[in-house]
DNA sequence: GCCTAGGTCCCGTCG
DNA sequence: CGACGGGGCCTAGGC
């Protein structure tokens, strides 16, 4: 199968024929010296030559990988354009995305080692757990928030922002509840702060404000008890 | 130089003893056909059999890659640790978190390569165009928001949030302004509205608030107006 | 160690 | 196409 190329030390011009001939297909990894700069959005330089890892993938994503940590030290998102050549010997990549108009320029005067890769992309990918699964545990069972709760909306559109969901309590009173996947911050306070204060504008009774999320921190709890809003602890469960 | 080294199509108990002596100093590279699952603060899996990359990172960091998006399939931040077994002859990898627990499993029945590579670190980086560039732009210079302007207070710390600068204009009114990187959406609105309200309960006089943004999206701009509240164009200059 | 806020965030979704 | 908000966000800095 075609689906592994690799060179040890190859001249640039061989690498350069492997990046022109494969970058569209396949994923290019190259390891090697480099120094490289990055300018765009914002703007960096890696000016010390030392080796590194440049990731490319045929959607454009484009990656300049160092010893540690899980995110690229410079990079492209997808879609950029990859553009290599060789200046007074030396191969050049220059990595161009559109909008926002961002560039990363690699070069790498010793390249240790080219490959081309074939990888699969996983269909139908599924994650587990987000706050959307916690909106539906809710919405398929009120009960596990408040005894007698009825759920009005989901998703409820607002002036101020999206409400997780709306539902009113067994003394009619509205509720607005919003969800966390994971514990809770000032922000999701806050949020929850502005939707009750949006509706209580037009709505004659009580608007009472629900944090529903698998923990909270102490400094939003604080927050939250300042401004009579309440939590209630629910786990992002998923199915088995 | 000991700083690579390869095998193709290797037996799974030759490629075990190249990731167990080299999983600590190098960067694995490790490409192949496999099936992999997460379990953590969500849960997801990669049920079918495809050409993957995995990278493993001496620092514990771990992705499995596919061919398109910058962002892995799956993944563990550092600090994780790797486990390597041949479980029923098929070489398995074991990616474990500790805070808060999170497993990757990743089964590699054919493995095509796999490499050990040593990486460097950029000491000293440095991006330029954050945030805080922004601000000191306007601390060295306050008059690029308005004339008379005159500093109180860099991250001012409130029981509401930080606040980004704090001044006082020519009036002697308080000023509070909102620093963004790039355009400023409905949130750095709400933002600075949370902060002028505080404010405003312990203050006699106006009290004023500006976003200093190098733009500013039209809802964004629509509730800005609502609470009066001021916009200032600033662009994130870097030096030449 | 937890918590908080920023990011060249990336990314999907919806207007 | 831009805009908006979630994310297994990751990462640095404070306490």
């Amino acid at each position: 199968m075609g689906d592994l190329e690799y060179m040890i030390d190859p001249e640039p011009i061989e690498a350069l024929k492997l990046i022109n001939h494969r970058k569209t297909t396949h994923v290019l990894l190259i390891y090697g010296e480099m120094v490289a700069s990055y300018e765009g959005r914002a703007k960096s330089q890696l000016e010390e030559l030392m080796p590194r890892l440049i990731i490319s993938k045929p959607d454009g994503t484009f990656m300049v990988h160092e010893s540690s940590k899980r995110e690229p030290r410079l990079w492209n998102p997808p879609p950029s354009s990859l553009y290599a050549s060789i200046e007074q010997g030396i191969l050049t990549i220059r990595s161009v995305r559109a909008n926002p108009r961002e560039v990363v320029i690699v070069e790498v005067p010793i390249i240790r080692f080219i490959s081309a890769l074939r990888l699969g992309t996983t269909v139908n990918y599924r994650v587990f757990g987000r706050e959307e699964d916690v909106v539906n545990a809710i919405v398929n069972n009120p009960n596990i928030i408040e005894e007698g709760l009825q759920v009005v909306a989901k998703e409820y559109h607002t002036l101020v922002g999206d409400i997780d969901i709306l539902a009113r309590d067994s003394r009619g009173n509205l509720v607005v509840i919003e969800c966390k996947r994971s514990q809770a911050g000032p922000e999701a306070v806050h949020q929850l702060k502005r939707y009750v204060e949006h509706l209580s504008q037009r709505e004659n009774g009580t608007v009472r404000g629900i944090l529903a999320a698998p923990s909270i921190s102490s400094a939003a709890y604080h927050y939250l008890k300042l401004y009579s809003l309440e939590y209630r602890r629910v786990e992002p469960k998923w199915v088995v």
